[in-house]
DNA sequence: TAGTCATTTCATTTTTTATTGAAGAGCTTG
DNA sequence: CAAGCTCTTCAATAAAAAATGAAATGACTA
């Protein structure tokens, strides 16, 4: 008894396989860098398309909704990965891929990574209060591990800088 | 008309504020990195911790099941992050905190980046046989768009042995 | 300005991921 | 070698995250 095709694999059918690798492999970096499957897609239909696609042209093509098809060109407009480009005679708009790379390192950077660096070493100033009420023994331990993590934090920090010239250039 | 304390906030009252502020810094950092919050968890209680802690402390302190420990300490001992310890006249393990921060990062790039890079390369390889049998001009684009892809992942690459060692020393 | 089309928003549903705890394997000890 | 611990595993459950699509918004046009 054969199954009948799942809807997944009849809309993949209207994907080339040039598309699907592309969309793989897409998904795969930006789940990295925290952001979800459907703008992963998005980006890399787009990346490898030669004409600028319109909002239903990117849900019929993925056969995903309405709403994740929004919510995805917005999360790609905000980290600049696609711009939308005027196309005469059609109200709707056109999106290509922003070929630019180094711009989604660099918002991982700039919007995750260093934050959190940040965060981190305010709480470390707070733990270093925290940890001058304790009695010597324990103390002692905290002390050393708390300065352990500030330097290495420091440290992290101090490449970002380094980092994102590397990656931009 | 109060609510009865969650258990939540009973747990947590056996936590000092450094624990606190401990765990929260390191559920941060290893959501960042992919693992879970459970992880975390348990590496954040015993980096401020002077003693070495058995499983079923870690349980009773954080409040979380026997099988998220057990998991949660497997993930710690797999990236070195943690180390049992003897301790004589007890039959359980102990633990204590891995305090060479940097095992995480490496274990990360060797064990997430590294991999995914590799994968995209081999998959451009793919791609460029798939883009050589279409017709011209999309075969341009595709062509085009798949060298600077490479490149830029290329360049991600031999980046990785440099970022390793800055954050190993 | 009424009607149409494109897009966004968000409450609901679905899917994915993490947690729980009972069952059981492996040690140790009396 | 039986009874008791400690720890692991994994099927079931709970929690979190993402996707859906109907309704609202805004923008153009006839």
């Amino acid at each position: 008894m054969q199954a009948a095709p799942a809807t997944l694999e009849i809309e993949a059918e209207s994907l080339s396989a040039l598309e699907v690798e592309s969309i793989e492999l897409f998904i795969g970096f930006f789940k990295l860098i925290g952001l979800q499957k459907s703008v992963g897609e998005i980006y890399g239909l787009l990346f490898v398309s030669s004409r600028a696609l319109a909002m239903d042209d990117i849900m019929t093509r993925l056969g995903i909704s309405l709403g994740a098809a929004s919510q995805g060109l917005k999360v790609l407009r905000s980290v600049g990965a696609v711009k939308s480009v005027y196309m005469p005679g059609d109200r709707r708009d056109h999106y290509v891929a922003d070929l630019e790379l180094s711009k989604f390192a660099t918002a991982f950077i700039q919007e995750e990574l260093k934050p959190r660096l940040d965060r981190a070493l305010e709480r470390i100033g707070t733990m270093e209060s925290l940890a001058s009420g304790m009695d010597s023994g324990d103390r002692a331990t905290a002390e050393e591990r708390l300065e352990r993590l500030k330097h290495w934090l420091e440290r992290g920090e101090s490449m970002l800088p380094w980092l994102l010239k590397f990656l931009v250039k």
